[in-house]
DNA sequence: AGCACGCCGACT
DNA sequence: GTCGGCGTGCTC
């Protein structure tokens, strides 16, 4: 007697057992998609193990096959293991995260049997390639690989990215790629037909880094400290840590491009597992210059501008030469921060040093790390002259300020004024670039926060070769001393310095388990209960951290509450959590379990 | 997830 | 008496 074990796109980890009927047995494979009854519902199923052995009693039987081939290969199937074992999730969960949308809902297609697996050496190294002009490494790498007959995946953060790439790709390299993204219209057919030949070359966006290429040799990540890549559903992967896990199951090298590194490639630069590349830049560097804030004389302070003397007369010093200003103001992230009304430095945490938020109910400053709280201080401490408030500078007031200081300059024709969002891809080379509102950004309640103001930062470098000026109240901090000397490497060594210290990723890992819930009060209760028992549960894995409102705390009709935990295995952790959180223990309340949250 | 089983309050 | 609320447990 054959037995299959099969696992299912449901938060129910499984394997669940089925008897293979006789007529399918030598039909049947690993990797193959089949249907099943269960719980009396007809199903899509994948088998993931087939046995002689058994220790259920009460057996149904695979009610039909539907693929004469596998769709998934030996190492996709273990891809999605790891990455069930690693973001907490059921392994049928991470299959249907791995293949297209028609085949999760059982779509028969004549699929051909999988290309040859070439023999290869070792892993070789993989890379993390710092700059701006990266284009022609990766087309030297492609060629490569493309002459070794190897796949490649190259993955960017957009479909326009994709599509750029695409024509440079086609010109270049006199090869054409392969589109690979969800939703596109053709991808069930690239899908299948990839998967059948020995070598393509893939472009692609997040999902594609699970395209069923042979050959695998080379993924290129574009951009890789981007949040693009991280899925916002379940399972939460970031592709970054999924092109590590491919990597090394089909020995293929990995490049990860940016002009900005995450944390965490720089951390693998660190350990020897990533060879560390700067590309040196086509354009000029231009100038840095950082206003410190607190530094105003005291009647600039008092007028409570937003653009410091300073800056005003660099403005009109580019516009006098007829030349063009960008004006970056940052709105993100500042409404609950408290910080200082005269030199505007913001109130930390003592023990973690990102930003306290201000809670309305309780009256006090609290830090969702780790709990600590404190009562709001009356003076600032850090200029023992000023008042905390908890709101903006009034950003939206930037136009009419401009438009009271220089009446003359016409907006969006001689100074743009623009949010993070907007320069995404700039083309137009600026005379001035003037920065306010960067503590905003620096302050948020984040531990990345720094990280994320540093790759802002470094992307307004690419927009302009002549000036660019800052103002801020830490003027010292890192990620302004690194941009100001083009020395991205003194702010990663700082950067990393400090995660160490306070145990944040890439050292340790962050999990945040999401509850949701229509009913306030359930939530909240459901919540701290489950937050008392993961607490006493003795385990060396987990440290829990807090218990917290989300963020927001309200969405949709649901309530948001959250508890962060940290890890230094996740592996471990994911496993102690999948024993002990049996989501549907509470019912009206959605638990979901975040990995390395972004 | 989604559904069945089971134990307590208000109703034709 | 029973209809149905949702808390709990299970799916091969």
């Amino acid at each position: 007697m054959l037995y299959a074990e099969v696992v299912l796109g449901l938060p129910v980890d499984g394997p669940f057992d089925y008897i293979v009927p006789a007529d399918l047995e030598n039909k049947i494979s690993l990797g193959v998609r089949v249907w099943v009854n269960f719980r009396n519902k007809k199903e899509v199923a994948y088998v993931v193990g087939l046995s002689n052995k058994t220790t259920i009693k009460k057996l149904k039987e695979i009610s039909a096959l539907i693929d004469a081939e596998p769709i998934l290969g030996q190492k996709l199937l273990l891809l999605t293991r790891q990455l069930a074992d690693y973001y907490c999730c059921s392994w049928g969960e991470a299959i249907e995260a791995a293949i297209p949308d028609e085949l999760r809902k059982g779509k028969e297609i004549g699929l051909a049997p999988l290309g040859s697996a070439l023999p290869r050496a070792g892993c070789p190294r993989s890379l993390l390639l710092q700059g701006f002009d990266r284009t022609d490494a990766y087309l030297k790498e492609i060629k490569l690989a493309v002459l070794n007959r190897e796949s490649v995946i190259v993955i960017f953060t957009d479909i326009n990215a994709v599509l750029k790439a695409k024509e440079i790709i086609q010109q270049s390299l006199k090869i054409i790629p392969q589109f690979l993204y969800r939703k596109q219209p053709k991808e069930l057919q690239i899908w299948f037909s990839v998967k059948a030949v020995d070598f393509s070359v893939i472009l692609g966006t997040r999902s594609s880094i699970f395209a069923p290429v042979n050959n695998l040799g080379l993924i290129i990540l574009d951009q890789e400290e981007n949040q693009v890549y991280k899925q916002e559903q379940a399972p939460h992967y970031h592709v970054r840590e999924v092109a590590l896990m491919r990597a090394e199951i089909e020995s293929a090298r990995i490049i990860f491009g940016s002009h900005s590194p995450s944390l965490e490639s720089f951390y693998l630069v660190e350990k020897k597992q990533l060879e560390y590349q700067s590309i040196p830049s086509r354009s000029a560097y231009p100038q840095v210059q950082v206003i410190d804030l607190r530094r105003l004389a005291y009647a600039e302070r008092k007028s409570k501008t937003l653009f410091s003397k300073f800056l005003i007369d660099a403005i009109a010093n580019v516009l006098a030469q007829k030349g063009k200003v960008l004006l970056l103001i940052n709105r993100k992230g500042f409404a609950t921060t408290a910080a200082c009304y005269n030199c505007g430095v913001a109130l930390k945490c003592p023990r973690c040093n990102i930003n306290l938020v201000f809670h309305f109910d309780e009256d006090k400053l609290k830090c969702h790390h780790c709990n600590f709280k404190m009562e709001v201080p009356k003076i600032c401490p850090s200029c023992n002259a000023g008042y905390i408030k908890y709101s903006g500078l009034g950003t939206e007031k930037v136009e009419s300020e401009l438009a009271r200081i220089f009446p003359q300059a016409r907006l969006d024709a001689d100074i743009f004024v623009a949010t993070s969002s907007v320069i995404k891809h700039g083309e137009i080379n600026f005379d001035l670039i003037g920065v306010l509102a960067i503590d905003n950004s620096l302050n948020r309640v984040d531990f990345r926060a720094a990280e994320k103001t540093f790759s802002l930062l470094m992307g307004l470098v690419s927009l302009t070769s002549k000036s660019i000026i800052i103002q801020s109240a830490n003027a010292n901090h890192h990620c302004f001393q690194a941009l100001i000397k083009n020395d991205p490497q003194l702010f990663y060594k700082e950067e990393l310095k400090q995660r160490e210290q306070l145990n944040f990723a890439p050292f340790k890992h962050m999990i945040l388990v999401r509850l949701r819930g229509e009913s306030l009060e359930k939530v909240k209760q459901v919540a701290s209960d489950l937050f008392e028992k993961l607490n006493k549960i003795k385990t060396s894995s987990i440290k829990m951290l807090s218990l917290n409102p989300g963020q927001p705390a309200k969405l949709r009709g649901n309530f948001y509450y959250q508890i962060l935990m940290r890890a230094s295995s996740v592996e471990k952790a994911s496993h102690f959590l999948k024993l002990h959180l049996k989501d549907g223990h509470y019912s009206g309340i959605i638990v979901t379990v975040d990995v390395d949250p972004v």
